[in-house]
RNA sequence: GGAGGGGUUGGGGAGCGGUCAAACCCAACAGACUGUAAAUCUGUCGCCUUGUGCUUCGAAGGUUCGAAUCCUUCCCCCUCCA
């Protein structure tokens, strides 16, 4: 049993560590085992699952797996890993993110093993007094050490008082849990190292703290996060999911094999052999969006947005399922810049003319070079921009 | 409270009286190519009735033939000193 540490530790950045891990494993008990998610945007993505996979992991191996949601911490908006502080978020939007993440984190963990906390059970009823004693046991040195902060402090960029908070309250997370470790980002691990603090100050043994590393997001540079736009949300249809992960560039790929999928490190390396030798990489991509999507979508939908892929992209195929418009024109009909705007497939009627121009703009399958192309009630088609924009559109005479 | 610096088109960031719808980079989008919605290359990237057109450079006024650029007031941000 002596190999349940290294898989609890596989793919992790740093663990402070092992050796408290493994007395602590020997000890035979469950051990509780925390990992906090902020409800700031109402979807789970792809980054988030790094560390779900690692709870799961615990879980597997019989621990105690607590999901927190930072309700509470999220009215603060941990500025983690930021150069800037972040918009709060009003209790409405808060609570709304919240109920949507239950369902999709019990897409991976077993519902029926996991603890599910909230910090707005412990924090909402704390009154300032005790407020104020959570805050006198950090000192302003010791917060300010927080890389971030310490940038942002050196930069001249403002911050916050309550943004110093962050950090005690999720190491008082740990405290009323009694965690036994505590999973995180890399860009966690000062948060984290408060909770070992909080935990020796309060007399409990202090957590181990596991961190992962973070997941880049689709652009490839940035870590995956809803703010900057790059993410594969774990809601997102398997048509959407499958497509993504094949934008994905070559290189990034592999990384996406390590942090998210589930196949196994041998497996990874015999993969990473085969394109050496000359596979496709695309092949190899194909099955890491297939693996994920049906993760969340299952086998059929997953077979399905495969099938769908390769027929649109590498046989150039249209999609089959596009939605019929009807439109209403007058006698005089409509030009084509017009309706393509109306049907959403542009933004401007100068982006239309654009895209006209650039050669982009199809009516079936023949190219069209004219914007202010007329067409009249009876007109049916399918319209396409680029390669991604579709509407099957039918004209009907105005009432 | 005092002294300085700054707010520019999605992001970063030039411009500092006309040649500015505004450099450049990134993102995004399109085209070509391809092994894929990778990579690479090329192009586009405020709006419209495409014109010596219209609306943009924190907000409102003003000076000027002409302002993102100068002046006034206001709002916001930053730094240093107290």
């Amino acid at each position: 049993m002596g190999s349940d540490l290294d898989a609890l530790c596989r793919g992790s950045d740093e663990v402070i560590s092992r050796e408290q891990l493994q007395e602590r494993l020997d000890s035979g008990r469950p051990l509780r085992v925390k990992a906090g998610f902020d409800p700031t945007a109402p979807d789970l993505h792809l980054g988030h699952l790094v560390l779900l996979n690692k709870l799961l992991t615990f879980q597997n191996l019989g621990h105690q797996v607590i999901f927190l949601i930072g309700d509470f911490t999220a009215l603060i908006g941990d500025p983690s890993g930021r150069n800037s502080l972040r918009p709060q978020l009003s209790p409405e939007e808060i609570e709304a993110n919240v109920r949507t993440y239950a369902e999709q984190v019990f897409a991976v963990l077993d519902e029926e093993r996991t603890e599910v906390r909230h910090n707005s059970e412990w924090m909402s009823g704390m009154s300032a007094a005790e407020l104020i004693t959570l805050a006198a046991s950090s000192t302003v040195a010791r917060t300010l050490e927080r890389d971030d902060f310490a940038k942002r402090y050196a930069a001249g960029t403002e911050i916050r008082l309550h943004e110093l908070l962050y950090p005690l309250v999720q190491g008082h997370d740990s405290v009323q849990l009694g965690c036994d470790v505590e999973l995180g980002g890399t860009d966690q691990k000062f948060n984290l190292l408060v909770g070992r603090d909080a935990q020796r100050r309060s007399g409990q043994q202090s957590q181990i703290v596991m961190t992962l590393p973070l997941l880049e997001g689709l652009d490839g540079a940035q870590k995956m996060s809803k703010s900057l736009g790059n993410t594969v949300g774990l809601r997102e249809p398997p048509g959407e999911m499958f497509g993504k992960l094949m934008s994905v560039s070559d290189e990034l790929m592999w990384r996406y094999f390590e942090l998210i999928s589930q196949v196994g490190a041998d497996a990874l390396d015999r993969l990473r052999d085969s394109v050496e030798r000359g596979a496709n990489p695309r092949d190899i991509k194909l099955q890491l969006a297939g693996e994920l999507t049906e993760r969340f979508h299952g086998r059929a939908a997953a077979e399905a947005a495969r099938e769908d892929f390769i027929s649109r992209f590498s046989r150039g195929a249209l999609p089959q399922d596009v939605e019929l418009r009807r439109i209403e024109v007058g006698e005089e009909g409509i030009e084509l810049d017009v309706l393509l705007k109306q049907l959403g497939l542009v933004t401007s009627l100068s982006e239309a003319r654009r895209m006209v121009q650039q050669g982009a703009v199809r009516i079936d399958a023949e190219r069209i070079g004219d914007a202010a192309l007329n067409l009249r009630v009876g007109f049916s088609a399918l319209l396409r921009v680029g390669k991604r924009r579709f509407a099957r559109v039918e004209l009907e005479e105005m009432d």
